[in-house]
DNA sequence: TTTATACAGGATTAATTAGTCTTGTATGTA
DNA sequence: TACATACAAGACTAATTAATCCTGTATAAA
């Protein structure tokens, strides 16, 4: 999230991509695409490994099952594992999945309405190829690159 | 905000750089810069101009004056100005007297625990630039460019 | 076939952010 | 001085997002 009311105090300030939700199911994820495993993972595993709450992250994974990018198996020794190879999912497909699908029209940052490369908002010009720049990142990046770099900063941690 | 838990359903999702509260105070900073006032202008003649609800501006508008961005004026032919000339007033000043300062150790966009330029998250090497772009642009455009803006946007609009 | 296990899913609660209400206080003007 | 006006401020309500609870259902293994 990004921020509060704070109409006195002084809590803290970060931009944001997506929800905690989505941010747990990227997490989730790249559990799964990291260690590869040959049978279901447990959700429970999951949450342990990256200290997220094991119910909420059950829900978003239902979502995530859904919406076709995980596939679970029930019953003991059930578990859940990614639907289609690490390659070829995408932060993107996560998050779309998760939060929804971004807007039909893009909107102002300033929130004043009508904001097109026409009637620009007055913040047009420097936010709309950063946006692009947010948007193609999220697009680009697979699964299995992130994974890759996850371990390999696990190498430069204990090292 | 972003987004939504949407366990099911399809909201929209939307990167947010502020809370609801600071894009409020940019607007309305922008409409004193914009009209360049002799005298207070009414918060209620402000809220009706950008469609704000006026209780909360005002709420809004009071931490807007204990940070010193504003000026206010009490009783009959009261209202607020500018604390100081449009162009001396950058917009991360606006965002960081609302929503608080920007956090000490910038955050990992995935959320992962200990990301730095050493020990990177794995979006670390894509995220930090734009996000450096993005800290730049809000830190560069100040009241005076923005109003300006908004008075061509007027212009466009309305030929 | 019984049982333990693991996901499924609806209902509920908690926390945060957004917005409202009501009263107080300062101030210009009649 | 009386009064209307406009900001100040705290308490309260509403909406959204995050998290928890509890029961159901599928399934592998004893």
């Amino acid at each position: 999230m990004v921020s509060s009311n704070n109409t006195n105090n002084t809590p803290e300030l970060n931009f944001m991509l997506y929800s905690k939700s989505a941010e747990y199911a990227i997490q989730a994820l790249i559990y799964l695409a990291e260690i590869k495993p040959d049978k279901p993972v447990m959700i429970s595993e999951i949450a342990e490994a990256y200290n997220i709450p094991y119910q909420f992250l059950a829900k978003i994974v239902q979502t995530l099952v859904k919406q076709r990018l995980v596939v679970a198996t029930r019953g003991r020794n059930g578990g859940i594992n990614l639907a289609r190879e690490a390659k070829d999912i995408f932060i993107n497909q996560i998050i779309n999945a998760v939060d929804g699908p971004p807007p039909e029209k893009e909107q102002c940052v300033i929130g004043l309405d009508e904001c097109s490369d026409v009637t620009p908002c007055p913040l047009h010009h420097k936010w709309a190829p950063i946006r692009s720049q947010i948007r193609e990142m999220l697009s680009e990046e697979h699964l299995d690159d992130l994974a890759y770099r996850v371990i390999e900063k696990r190498k430069l941690m204990h090292s």
